[in-house]
RNA sequence: ACAU
DNA sequence: TAATGT
C-alpha cells in the first residue's frame, strides 16, 4: 500500500481533513487561494486543521513555501471555476479500463458508463494478451457500441498508449502470436478492421487518474 | 520522462 | 518488484 496521508483543507469548497489527494483535489480546484497541506498522520492533521493555515504557515512565509500550499489564479477569494487548468469531466461519456493477471497474462476489459458506474459490456477473461491491447481492444469496443447505438459520447482511457494505436489505426505490440495468444490477437485483428471500415466522431480522451482518481472503469487490482 |  | 508501451 502506498503511504496513507491525510490531507487538511484550511480554505477550499469545503474546508476539512480528507484521506485521498483526489479528495482533497476536489476541495482545492478552482478555489482562488485554497489553503491546504499533507500531513502524515490523522492526529498530526486534526492539530493543524484546529490551529489554522495561518498560525501554521501563514507566518512571515508568503505563500508556496515549502510545506503549506495555496492555489494560486486569480484574487477574487471565491470559488472561480475559471483557473486555466480547471479542465472538465464529462459525464455524459463512457469509460473503458482493461485487467490483467499477470502482464502478460489473462486479460479482461470492460465499459461503463461514467456517470453511474453501470457496466455497459464486459469481456473476458481472454487466456493471454498485454495489458495495452486490452485497453486498445476496450476503446474500438466502445466505439463500436456507441456507434450501434448511434451515440456520439465521448470515450475516456487513461491508457496513451491505447490511444496512440487508436489514433493510429495500428497496436504496436510486442506480444507474439502464439497459441496462448491466438483469441487476443483475433481480437485485434477484428479491432483494427473495425477501425478501417469505419468512421466515427466520438471524441477519445484521456482520462487524468492523478487529478481525477481512478477511471470509473478500473478493477481495483492495484 | 510520461502513461499504464 | 517486473512487464507493456510512447
Ligand atoms: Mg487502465
Ligand atoms: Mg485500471
Amino acid at each position: 500500500m502506498a503511504k496513507q496521508k491525510f490531507y487538511v483543507v484550511w480554505e477550499g469548497h469545503k474546508p476539512g481533513i480528507y484521506t485521498s489527494w483526489p479528495e482533497c483535489q476536489a476541495q482545492v480546484n478552482g478555489y482562488t487561494d485554497a489553503k491546504y497541506k499533507s500531513y502524515e498522520s490523522r492526529a498530526e492533521a486534526e492539530a493543524a486543521y484546529a490551529g489554522g493555515w495561518k498560525k501554521n504557515w501563514g507566518k512571515a512565509k508568503a505563500s508556496g513555501s515549502a510545506g503549506g500550499y495555496t492555489s494560486k489564479a486569480a484574487k477574487s477569494g471565491k470559488p472561480s471555476a475559471s483557473a486555466s487548468s480547471m479542465e472538465e469531466i464529462d459525464y455524459d461519456s463512457i469509460s473503458v479500463d482493461v485487467g490483467t493477471r499477470g502482464n502478460p497474462g489473462p486479460v479482461e476489459y470492460k465499459g461503463v458508463d461514467t456517470r453511474t458506474g453501470e457496466i455497459l459490456f464486459y469481456v473476458g477473461p481472454v487466456e493471454n494478451g498485454t495489458n495495452n491491447l486490452g485497453e486498445f481492444i476496450a476503446i474500438v469496443h466502445a466505439l463500436a457500441y456507441l456507434k450501434q447505438k448511434g451515440s456520439k459520447k465521448t470515450i475516456y482511457t487513461d491508457s496513451k498508449t491505447a490511444l496512440a494505436w487508436v489514433r493510429n489505426k495500428k497496436p504496436a505490440t510486442t506480444l507474439a502470436r502464439t497459441e496462448k495468444t491466438r483469441k487476443i490477437w483475433e481480437l485485434t485483428d477484428r479491432a483494427v478492421q473495425w477501425l478501417h471500415e469505419n468512421k466515427y466522431e466520438n471524441k477519445i480522451v484521456k482520462w487524468k487518474t492523478e487529478e481525477w482518481g481512478e477511471i470509473k472503469a478500473d478493477f481495483g487490482r492495484k
